[in-house]
DNA sequence: AGACTATGATTGATCGGCCT
DNA sequence: CAGGCCGATCAATCATAGTC
């Protein structure tokens, strides 16, 4: 009782023109490293920090608001699937790793990449 | 161009492919529900427990074959046919079992 | 061994529904 | 009625596994 039709009607009509409206933006590892450390200090935003944030990263507010619940549901889904697997062992060696936070789960990490 | 490579090893990213048999079995979800492949919550439940996967494996299987499918039906068409094929078989089996059974308590 | 294809996962963005 | 959030999905892309 979710879903009828595959809608997705017109998710981008560009009708007459060579230009795809709806362009997946990249970006940048600074713009996500910013976004990943505000978000760890606030799950939610409020309007001026939205607008304080889409500032400095050069973004639309509604990429910052879409960023925000895209990473809240990210979380959702580590958080519940981190917890379950355990189905036929109590070996107290992987408790877990839960309570955390300070766990990166987009390890930008650029190991040696001295790449240029 | 160069610093757009921030998609770099996400390490967890190691792929392992489902087995034959979860597949067939997906594939079978799949096909015996083309006019809306669209699994409950529950439905992905047992799905991922029949699979040994978890339900996000089974959205993103779904996800991924929905549009792959849809953007290449022609490509698809052979597997359609065989698993289409495969559940009329089992329906039938059923029906059999269903006819036998009802000869065999019905006075 | 290398090119090409199949496939699982990630993610910016959309759709419909619900709530404030 | 406008605006934000959630849940599900889409669609493009990444990186690897499998095939030839």
């Amino acid at each position: 009782v979710k879903r009828n039709p595959p809608k997705t009607a017109k998710v981008s009509e560009y009708g007459l023109l060579g230009q795809p409206n709806t362009i997946r933006t990249n970006f940048t590892t600074k713009q996500l490293t910013e976004l990943e450390k505000e978000f760890h200090f606030n799950k939610y935003l409020t309007r001026a920090r939205r607008v304080e944030i889409a500032a400095t990263l050069e973004l639309n507010e509604t990429q910052v608001k879409i960023w925000f619940q895209n990473r809240r549901m990210k979380q959702k889904k580590r958080e519940k699937e981190g917890l379950a697997p355990a189905a036929a062992s109590r070996s107290a060696k992987e408790a877990n790793e839960a309570s955390d936070q300070s766990n990166c789960t987009s390890p930008e990490a650029s190991p040696s990449t001295g790449s240029s | 161009v160069m610093i757009l490579r921030s998609r770099f090893l996400d390490a967890r990213r190691k792929r392992r492919n489902f087995s034959k048999q979860a597949t067939e079995i997906l594939n079978e979800y799949f096909y015996s529900h083309l006019s809306n492949p669209y699994p409950s919550e529950e439905a992905k439940e047992e799905l991922a427990k029949k699979c040994s996967i978890t339900v996000s494996q089974v959205s993103n299987w779904f996800g991924n074959k929905r549009i792959r499918y849809k953007k290449n039906i022609g490509k698809f068409q052979e597997e359609a046919n065989l698993y289409a094929a495969k559940t009329a078989v089992t329906a039938a089996h059923a029906v059999a079992a269903a006819v036998q059974n009802n000869q065999t308590n019905s006075p």
